[in-house]
Order: C-alpha cells, then structure tokens, then sequence
RNA sequence: GCCGCCUUAGCUCAGCCGGCAGAGCGACGCACUCGUAAUGCGUAGGUCUGGGGUUCGAUUCCCCAAGGCGGCUCCA
C-alpha cells in the first residue's frame, strides 16, 4: 500500500501526517459529528473524497460559517427530495444556503399549503433518519444532459455553464469547472436521489441535527420577472435544538418589535383603509414623537449652516419633463390631475388643461429656488433644506407599515457647491450625518457605495469618477467600512448611503448621498464666478432619515417602542396610590412640567396596580408613584421600565434627575 | 405588478357539514379608595371588508374589488 504525506492544520497548530493515498476527510475527522467537511489547499471538499499527496487539510465545522452553509445547503437537498417523493411532477429550480436558513424552487402544479409543508417536513425527517450519503461524481455535460432530461431548469444551467457566458448564479449552482453530480445514496447502496450541484455537502443526512421549514412564497426563475413563476420553500438548518429554538425566539423578538404592531400598541399611528394603501396618520402620541424629532433635526440644521424653504405637493407636468421624472419614473409617480379644461357645448375644446402631479421628489422645486435669481460664487455651498412631503406609487406588494409607504416625508436637502467645495462638503455632511444618527440613538454603522451601471447612466466618465472620488474620500475619512455595490447607482449620481444597525442586529438603509450629474444641467443651474463667467454648481442630495416616517418605524424597531426619555411622548406618569393622593400628584406634575418635562397624571378610578400595569404597556420611561408616605416628605417613588424602584425620592432631585436624562439624550 | 394566504365588535380572536352572532381586553356607568404587572358588577358596540352570484336560506360556497400578511420583482 503506498503512502502519501499531508498536513493537518487545525486549531491554529499543523501537523505532517503519514497516510495512504486511500486517506479521506472522514477518515481523519469522520469521529467527530461537528466537522463537515475540510479545506483542501484552501478549497471546500466533501469529508469523503480523497485527499491528494501533500495536502494541507483544514477540518470545518458546522458552526463556521462555511460549515453552516454547507449544513443548509445539504438540508435544502433533503427537502427536495422530499418535496419530489410528494410531488412527483415538481420540477427543481435552484436550491442555495441564505442567511439563517436555505430556500429550494420548485415548479409545481400547485402552490405548497401549510399542510404540503407538514408532510414535506415529515418527509425529511425520515430522510435524515436513513443517513443517505451525500457522493459526488462529475460528470460531462452530455451525461449531466442525459441524466437530467426531466430536469428543464437544471438543463438550462448545463447549457448556460456549456456557453461561456455562465451568469453569476448558474456558476454558483454548477460551478466553474467540471460538472458534479451529488447522489444520494441510502446504506444499501440504492440511489434516493439525486441533484446537479457544485457541493460539498454533509457526508450523510444524518449530520442534520436541527431543521424547519419556515415559510413558502412564490419566486421567478432567476428573479425574472419575464420567467415563469416557482414555488419557494424557505427552511432553516442549525448545528443543534437549541440553536434552532433560539433562532426562532430570536424571530419571536423580533416580531415584538414590529413597528406595525407596536404603532397600534402604543397609539402613534394607523393606515386608514379609507385614506389609502402606505399612507400613514400620526396619532397624538405618534405626531408628538414627530415634532420632537423634527425639532431636533431642525435646530443641528440651523447650527450646521442650512436655509429652510417650503415647496408645494404638487405641481405641472412641465417641472417634471424638465427634470426627468416624468420620462424615466412615470410608473411611480401618481397619475395626474387633469384641470382647467373647458368645452364648448358641442364638445369642443374651449380652453386647455393642465396636468398635475403629486411630486415624487424635491429636488426639482428646490432647483427652481436656486435658480430664481441670479447666483454668486460667495453664497456657495447653498445648502437648502425641507420637510417635504412627496408621493410616489410603489407597487402595492412592496407598500409595508412605515418604512414603505406611498406618501412620505423627507427631510430633504440639496447643497449647491463647486467643484472645488465638493470634497470639503462631503467630508463635512457625512459627518453631520453620523452625528445626528447617533444622537437618535443608532450607533453602529457601515458605508455602501454605489457606482456607475455604464449601461444606463448619463454623464461623462470623468465627472462619474470625480464624483465617486469624493465620495470614497469622504467615507475614507469617517473611518468607516465601506462595502461597494458597483452599479448599483442610479443613473444620474453615485450614492453613499449610510447602513444602520439596530439593537439586534438588523441593518437598515439609513441617510443617502447623492452627487447629481443631471439635474444642474437639466436646470441649466448657474453661478458668477470672480472672474466673471458662467459656472454650473455641483448639486448634492441627501436626507439624513430618508423619510420621517421610515425613521420612526426604523426607531420603534430599535427602541422596541421603549423611547429614550428626550423622545418618549410621554415622559413621566404619576400614579396615585389613592384617589386622595391626586392632588398631590398633580402638584408635583406641575413643577415637572414647569422644567420641561411631558408629563400626565393616572387619575382615573382604576386601581394603582392597574394604572402600573397600563404605564408598563406604554412603555413610559419614568413612573412616579406617590402615596401617604411621599406626600408627607415632599418625595416620590420611581418605578423604572425595568421594575427597579427608587422609593421616597425628594422632588427637586426627581426633577433634576428626570430633566439631566432628557437633557443628555440618555437612555433608561 | 406577480404568487399564495388572510379580513367576524375599537383591539386580539372563537364560530362544526350553509339554518337568527360569541368571548376576553378596551370604552361607558355604578360600587370599591387600595403602596409597585389586571377590584367587582353592569351597559353599549357587528350590513361578519365591499359588490355580484349560487341557494328556500350565505359570516360560511363561487366570482370580482379593496385592504392586510409572507415572499418575488421594484425602491429614482
């Protein structure tokens, strides 16, 4: 028997091993269920392939992140097969680990029920329970063609991979070189199943400890919306029971949170079927929320050196052919009112109408503010800004709670510069961006540049790129990390946009910066020079909150509804112990809102337990509690969010403590 | 926009195979005056989302629309 030498790093440690050349992964790990799978030389293998002469071998376990994809990968074959012995007509789309879990489509001839999801469950655990070995086997493209013929979707990828132009998600499914085959092979030697696929997979599917489907939805084949439509099994796969339950009460966490559901909870807002889909109403409490938001982000504008202008909703077509929208976004502008026409009782014209549009952005008013008037280098950078209210109609199947709606509110601005200001400018506006998003409380963030699709955009490479210049500087020097999305850029600017992570973990779209190729041009924007000539400004979008509205759902995410106190719409409430004690409660409320602070006393004839438990569920961020006791020394008793008290606390040291809170920003 | 599911009182939800609509919470009233997560009793709330159809009879079955939910696509 020959021998062969390889090297076994794990752990941060190598070691030379002598082996037969027959060595396979799970001859070296195939003791430990953890390990998954190994790193040949750098490249992910099956545990039971061979290993070549002079391998360096890595064991990856199932909670790495390769190891999870790999688990999730195999757990989305088991429930093809399973979905196959069910549904014998299914045929297979595309079946990848995503985060958290893996999908798998199908076309079937009708879409899966809960109970469908039941038995494909079911289906899978027996699965697991026959420990089918996951082979691979490469094959060529005539025998993949020949052992696939019933496969349409799977042909398509063979074909597509043949061609040399493999798109991205083909390659990802095939992979790039030769065709492999993954069998699935029960322990006597009978074939289960079978898939095209790239690999690796778990050796057998006994190696799934946990697993659940979660949800289906449809999906068009390759995200083609001209494709056909597959049915799409969403499922989960975790390396134990406990982590798939803690999953699952992380997902439980966060549907507490659901801005939707709290906003009806805590009375912010609502959607009225009758005003429309994605148009929201702020309630008292909602809209209280909204101006001390609004005032805050007002007064950092001021001090960071904005003028506030005030445009109309609507407007003639006229400013939107000038600048574009009307051509390129029409879809999603609502369609228009048609006004001023008059007929002649014949029928005839008499006079002409007029079309108007709700406006799905400011920037075009805001244009015709700066081009009012003649223009002077000095006033430069002229930063105009404005909560503007713009109407665009999304696709009524993306239309979801506050943070897609189909009337917003922006806090829009667009800065007017020169070249040279450009950078300046920028360096300056994502750091005011930053700090204001702090100040609300979101500190955790990245960057995400956008840049040119050259397909469809406008413009000159040189401007695009002086533009993503400055762009990339200013991010560079915020320290932050910046992931790109090339050409993800709309087709007029590249775009920084600012992502946010939430109290657990999610990530959201926050402030975008845009630096504008088009419109200045479209405007024909003017400014004097020194020396005397004509100079086109630079233009920048941004709006730090995207939307006010998206940014209250975003927050009431964040905060799960429990507001710092300098944003809570109700600040403090005092509970009486006894309808006697009212007065003296009320007493106490005055000096407190005499500081500053938004307070409401519980007078109603509930009893003091139920007034908590109703202050608990507002999530009131300071619950003052005042009986005989408190009122004989000029005290109060805290209740805080999380149940701790703090009994007999003088007044003036309750309102300074209260008032220095607010003042900080702080949380409790 | 596409696919699927859903819509019963202000909210959360029962309601069997088609036969006169139910609970809890909330609201309102009365009594209770109480020291840290629901006091008791009572009252009022419904064209069962809207429209059409089938049927002796429709909350229930069918069709259409609106709204919602989960995805897909989209997000200037």
């Amino acid at each position: 028997m020959s021998t062969m030498s390889i090297t076994i790093a794990a752990g941060g440690a190598s070691q030379q091993r002598v082996t037969d050349t027959a060595t396979t992964g799970l001859d070296l790990f195939g003791d430990d269920r953890t390990i998954v799978a190994v790193r040949v030389n750098g490249e992910l293998r099956d545990l039971n392939r061979t290993l070549p002469e002079g391998a360096t071998v890595e064991p990856v376990t199932i909670d790495s992140p390769d190891g999870l994809d790999i688990l999730r990968h195999s757990t989305a074959h088991v429930a093809a097969q399973a979905v196959q012995s069910l549904h014998e007509e299914a045929k297979l789309g595309i079946g990848p680990p995503i985060k958290d879990g893996f999908y798998y489509d199908f076309d079937v001839a009708a879409p899966f029920t809960p109970d469908d999801l039941r038995e494909i469950e079911k289906a899978m655990t027996k699965i697991i329970k026959e420990r089918q070995r996951f082979q691979r086997r490469a094959v060529s493209d005539e025998e993949a063609h020949a052992e696939l013929a019933a496969e349409p979707y799977k042909l398509e990828l063979i074909a597509d991979k043949s061609s040399a132009a493999a798109d991205e998600e083909a390659s990802a499914e095939v992979g790039a070189g030769e065709l492999t085959i993954y069998d699935n092979v029960r322990r006597d030697s009978s074939i289960a199943w079978k898939d095209l696929c790239r690999g690796p997979h778990l050796p057998h599917t006994g190696y799934i400890p946990a697993f659940a489907l979660t949800r289906n939805s449809a999906a068009y084949w390759r995200g083609d919306q001209n494709n056909n439509q597959l049915q799409r099994l969403y499922g989960t796969a975790w390396p134990s029971r406990e982590e798939l339950k803690a999953y699952e009460t992380r997902l439980a966490e966060a549907a507490k949170r659901d801005h939707r559901k709290l906003g009806a909870e805590l009375d912010l807002y609502s959607f009225p079927d009758e005003i429309g889909s994605g148009l929201a109403v702020f309630h008292p409490k909602g809209g209280l929320l909204r101006k001390i938001m609004e005032d805050y982000s007002r007064q950092r504008h001021i001090e960071a050196g904005y003028d506030f202008v005030n445009t109309p909703h609507i407007s003639k077509a006229e400013l939107f052919n000038i600048s574009g929208h009307l051509g390129f976004y029409s879809d999603l502008m609502y369609p228009p009112m048609h006004v001023d026409e008059e007929r002649h009782a014949d029928g005839s014209l008499k006079r002409q109408g007029q079309d108007y549009y709700l406006k799905p952005m400011n920037c075009p008013m805001h244009c015709l503010i700066f081009r009012s008037r003649g223009r002077s280098y000095r006033e430069l950078p002229l930063r105009l800004f404005e909560f503007g209210s713009v109407y665009r109609y999304e696709l009524s199947g993306v239309v979801h709670g506050l943070t897609r709606v189909r009337g917003m509110t922006q806090d829009d601005a667009h800065i007017y510069c020169t070249v040279d200001q450009m950078q300046d400018e920028l360096i300056s506006l994502l750091q005011f961006v930053l700090d204001l998003l702090t100040d609300y409380g979101l500190t955790d963030f990245y960057l995400e540049l956008s840049t040119r699709d050259a397909e469809k955009s406008i413009g000159s490479d040189e401007d695009w790129e002086r533009a993503t210049d400055a762009l990339r500087q200013a991010a560079a020097v915020s320290g932050l990390d910046l992931v790109l999305d090339p050409g993800g850029a709309a087709f007029y600017a590249p775009k920084i946009s600012v992502q946010a992570r939430d109290a657990i973990g999610r990530t959201w779209q926050m402030s975008t910066i845009q630096v504008d190729l088009m419109l200045p041009d479209r405007f024909d924007l003017e400014i004097t020079a020194p020396d005397g000539s004509r100079q086109r400004p630079v233009m920048i979008h941004r709006a730090l909150f995207g939307s006010v509205e998206r940014f209250i759902g975003v927050l009431v995410e964040h905060y799960a509804g429990a507001f710092p106190p300098w944003l809570a719409p109700v600040q403090v409430i005092g509970i009486p112990v006894a309808a006697e004690h009212n007065a003296y409660l009320l007493s106490v409320a005055d000096r407190l809102r005499a500081a500053g602070v938004r307070v409401e006393v519980d007078t109603s004839d509930d009893r003091m337990q139920k007034k908590i438990r109703n202050a608990e569920r507002a999530k009131v961020p300071y619950i003052l509690i005042a009986g005989g006791e408190d009122a004989a020394a000029n005290a109060v008793s805290f209740r805080y969010r999380d149940r701790r008290q703090n009994n007999g606390v003088p007044i003036e040291a309750a309102i300074d403590e209260i008032t220095s809170d607010i003042a900080a920003r702080r949380q409790v």
